[in-house]
DNA sequence: GCGACCACTTGCATAATGCAAGTGCATATT
DNA sequence: AATATGCACTTGCATTATGCAAGTGGTCGC
């Protein structure tokens, strides 16, 4: 994952950036996961991410100014990890990719959900979903509409509701 | 490049089929260079992309489904390369990637005409160019509107107008 | 049929990934 | 205070992907 600089068209930058298996899964997390420390990640990751690449994904993506790091008050130690104004305009690029992916891949039905919901909200959506999250990660003013729990509240149904058959 | 089987979230399952550096810059070059050989493909790489990687790239994206091969009837030995109908459909995504990396890398200014102009246009010129490649590349009807030449104006109008300071 | 061409491989060096075990600091316990 | 436990993050090493340069073998022009 070093700096290569092959070109500068904009869609080369922006895989040279996140054009990986990982940083993307990472930011996802934060975002819709709303994990926000090392442990968290680590411990409820889907895809089972490896505790070294993890570690080089949130040094990497934090270099890269799309992550931020504060220190937990609780445990001086821990760091909590937030996105930041770059990473929270990544919301139309995730949408679009879950719902590629929900289109042309076999996805399991309770992870789909929310790629549908998402999808179907469209863009109104998303610049609400990424108020909320300029609340979350950058103190903003919490908005009246929450995308997050009404991703959650889907997927929970989705899980609870899960035919038996 | 294996196949992982990480999760069957459908952001994990796009990445899995398109999260490395090489795949979607194969993918834009076919789609906005309309780059349909190996040969055209290695020789106008602007990022300088290795015979051997692009051969990959060609296998595998064709054994996903992303894109079709077909022999060139002036040269037998030659292959022409289309989209399917599930890579048109990338084209929201490119847009996204080339508008994020646009806006928050540093683009050269040349190549980012094109995701200026493509980001600007929004949903209804991206359905546009999806008409026009499903008749470049799926034999459909050829549709009223080129955004195919609105793209290549542009940029070569911004190649012709470079300022010479 | 002979030479140029061109799609694609091969060999080998370097870098990224994956797994398992380890390290060291910070807080909780007694 | 001493000890234990938790947790963020490293390290070592095997496997896999990438990058470069050179090679191979079929195709076409003449």
């Amino acid at each position: 994952m070093q700096q290569t600089g092959r070109s500068g068209c904009p869609i080369n930058l922006t895989l040279e950036q996140l054009g990986d298996r990982w940083s993307l899964i990472v930011i996802r997390d934060v975002m819709f996961g709303n994990r926000r420390s090392y442990g968290d990640l680590l411990s409820h990751s889907e895809e089972g991410i490896a505790s070294n690449i993890l570690a080089s994904r949130l040094k990497r993506l934090t270099a890269l100014g799309l992550l931020t790091r504060h220190p937990d008050p609780k445990h001086r130690q821990k760091g909590i990890y937030s996105l930041t104004e770059a990473a929270i305009q990544l919301v139309p690029l995730l949408a679009h990719m879950g719902g590629w992916g929900r289109r042309h891949l076999r996805p399991s039905r309770e992870l789909s959900v929310r790629a549908e919901l998402l999808e179907r909200g469209g863009p109104a959506m998303w610049d609400a979903f990424m108020d909320e999250l300029r609340h979350l990660h950058l103190g903003a003013a919490r908005p009246k509409r929450s995308v997050f729990a009404e991703l959650q509240a889907a997927y929970e149904k989705a899980i609870a509701g899960n035919d038996p058959s």
